[in-house]
DNA sequence: TCCTTTGCAGGTCAGTTGTATGGCGAAGTG
DNA sequence: CACTTCGCCATACAACTGACCTGCAAAGGA
C-alpha cells in the first residue's frame, strides 16, 4: 500500500478553515481558493478531498451540528445540579445558541449563511425539513416532563412551546448578530420567556 | 430640453425586477446583467440609473420597507372594526410578515437577503440598528394600550413583550420559508403567542 | 440649422470563479 | 527492480462578474 493519509483529519480540517471564512464574509463569499488559503493548503490539495465544492459544502454542514451539539451536550454536562430541571436546560441552550460568545458566534453564522443558502435549495431544505422534527420533539421532552414536574402549568402544549421557543431563540439570535439588542439583552428576554413558561402566572 | 423620462419610475421598475431575482436566486446570485434581463432592458441602461451595483441594492433596499409598510397599512385599513383592536393589528401584521401570500413571501425573501448581507456589511447593519427600535415603540405603544384597556395583564412589560414578539414572528417566518412549518401553523403558533399574551391566564 | 443635453446600446476589460488535466515524488507490492 | 497506487501540485480553461467607455439617436434651445 503506497502512502496513507487520515482522510477523515484532512476533511474536517477544510471544513473549520470553511466556517472561519463563512463567519466573516458569508457562504456564498467562500471561494474554494480562500478556503484553501485559509486551511494552508494548495488548491489542488483541497480538490483532493473534495470533489467539488459542492460535497465541501454539505459535508461542513453535516459537522457544523455535531459540533453544536456536542457543545450543548458539555454545557449541560458541566452543570453543578445532577439531573438538571428542564428549565435549566432548556436556558442553557439558549445560551450557547445565542452569540455570547465568540464560539457560537461563529456557529450562529455559519448557521445563518446554510440558511441563506437552503432557502434557494431544495437538497438543504429537505435537509432542514427532516432534522427539525427530532430537535422540536427534544424540547417538547423537556417541557412534557416539566410539566409533570409541576414546573410547568398543564395547560401549555409542549408541543407548541417547544416550536415557539425554538423560533424565538432564532429570532433573539439574529437580531443580536445584527447589534439590534446586545447578546446580554437577547438573553434577558429569553429569561423573560421562561419566567411566564415556568413559574409565571 | 432633450428627452425626458420619469428617473423614479424606472429605478423602482429595476428595483422590483431585483426582489423578483432575489427572492429566486438570493441578493448575491442577482447579476446586473440578470437584472437588467428580468427588467426587460439592456445593461447599459440599468448602469445608466445607477452607476454602481450597491448603488442599486441601497435604493432598493430602502423602497423594499415602504412596500412592506404600505400592504400592513392597507391590511389595517382594510379591517371592519374601527378603531381595531391592539390584538387585531398585532395579529394582522404578524399574518402580513409570514410567508402566507406570494407577495410577503417574495417581501421576506428580499428582506433575509438583505439581513445575510447586513450580517457582514457595516453600512446595513447600521441601518437596522437605526430602523429596528422604532418598530419596537410601534408594538411597544400598541402593548400599552392593550395593557391600559385591559386586555393584557398589567405585570407585563410592554417593551420586553414587544420585542419577543417581533423576535418570534421572525423565527417562524424564517422555519416556514425552510418548510419546517407550514405558513398556517406558523401563524397558529403566532395565535397560541398571542393567547397567552391577551386573555390567557 | 447647429448644438447641447439626455437616453441608451454595445463592446471591452481585468478579475474571479469552479472545474479539469497532466505530471511527479513517495510508498509500498510483486 | 519494475509497477501500481496514492497524495499533491501547478496550470489551464471557459464562464461569468462589475465597471468602464465609445458612439449614436432623439429632442428640444439658440
Amino acid at each position: 500500500m503506497p502512502k496513507r493519509v487520515d482522510h477523515g483529519e484532512r476533511r474536517r480540517r477544510i471544513a473549520e478553515a470553511l466556517w472561519r471564512i463563512a463567519s466573516r464574509q458569508g457562504l456564498d463569499g467562500a471561494s474554494l481558493r480562500d478556503v484553501a488559503a485559509e486551511a494552508g493548503i494548495s488548491l489542488g490539495q483541497l480538490q483532493h478531498y473534495f470533489s467539488s465544492k459542492d460535497a465541501m459544502l454539505v459535508f461542513a454542514l453535516e459537522h457544523i451540528n455535531e459540533m453544536a451539539t456536542e457543545r450543548i451536550r458539555d454545557r449541560i454536562t458541566a452543570l453543578s445540579d445532577e439531573p438538571p430541571a428542564p428549565r435549566t436546560i432548556l436556558r442553557e441552550i439558549a445560551a450557547e445558541m445565542l452569540p455570547l460568545n465568540d464560539e457560537s458566534r461563529t456557529g450562529m453564522l455559519v448557521q445563518i449563511a446554510y440558511f441563506i443558502r437552503a432557502v434557494h435549495d431544495q437538497q438543504l431544505q429537505k435537509h432542514a425539513r427532516e432534522g427539525a422534527p427530532a430537535l422540536r420533539e427534544f424540547y417538547a421532552g423537556l417541557l412534557r416532563s416539566a410539566v409533570e414536574r409541576g414546573e410547568v402549568a398543564p395547560d401549555r402544549d409542549p408541543d407548541v412551546e417547544a416550536a415557539l421557543f425554538i423560533a424565538l431563540v432564532d429570532g433573539l439570535g439574529s437580531y443580536a448578530l445584527l447589534g439590534v439588542h446586545t447578546p446580554e439583552e437577547a438573553m434577558g428576554l429569553v429569561d423573560a420567556h421562561l419566567e411566564r413558561l415556568f413559574g409565571g402566572r
